[in-house]
DNA sequence: CTACATGCAAATGCTTTGCAACCTA
DNA sequence: TAGGTTGCAAAGCATTTGCATGTAG
């Protein structure tokens, strides 16, 4: 456990939302200016391998970190990329139904949803009003 | 509707898979010899707009394309990226769970299988049986 | 004829990697 | 001091874009 890997790891924790590797860059800098974006990067990775945190695979291009390594969903703003859990309880029998009717052994699933945060939906609303006059 | 842009669609419709850009670019190039990959990625785009094919956004870096525009929902083998259509019925009321408890104005969500195909389930069988001996 | 589409190549954005120097246990 | 870790820079990969030319309607 290094520096750097420790104050990645506080950072995260500190922030407790659900930055990108880049985003956890820049807060990490103002502690460590010296720290290198590929170290961050190997940390994340290392850190989400050793289940202290979690990696997200949500749609587009960024991966994205989740200071809570437990399962849960998430729900991301179309418009802007921004994520947050989505108060969803776990779907515990989803995978049942895919027994016998799937030729793979199944691991897992990802649930996400998807749709406007506040300020983007204000936003579009406006777009929607000036479209239509 | 250019030549190009029907021979893409042809093609992906005759593959019935989950297609990568680069592979529906591999097939096309079979009957197009000089078409670019850029041509491609901007008609995939183009087609999943009209509704013609699906853009998935499933995990990994590779976006996949999917001749059937219906909505349903995938599996994916962790090892090789395989990507089959998982038989599951569409959640229609998931969403509904979320009104009232996210200031997210809710669009859809978007629902992908983890697994291992036959192929890797095979190998990966081998793999734990070399490390136990 | 005009607007849109193409081929090509360069650029982009995110992420990974090779390597020598450097810590940490 | 041995092995993992760092900073740096370059490379990698999927995708997008600028631009001059070509083509469909």
């Amino acid at each position: 456990m290094t520096r750097q890997r420790r104050v990645i790891l506080e950072e995260i924790r500190a922030m407790r939302s659900h930055p990108s590797a880049d985003e956890v860059y820049e807060v990490v800098r103002r502690r460590l200016p010296r720290i290198s974006l590929g170290t961050v990067y190997r940390n994340l990775e290392v850190l989400s391998e050793l289940g202290e945190i979690q990696k997200l695979e949500l749609g587009g291009t960024t991966k994205r970190f989740d200071w809570n390594p437990n399962k849960h969903y998430h729900i991301r703003c179309l418009d802007c990329g921004r994520v947050d859990d989505a108060p969803v309880a776990p779907l515990l029998s989803i995978e049942d139904e895919l027994y016998g009717s799937t030729v793979y052994e199944i691991v897992g699933h990802r649930l996400e949803f998807l749709g406007r945060c506040p300020a983007c939906s204000r936003r579009h609303e406006k777009d929607e009003l000036a479209n239509a006059g």
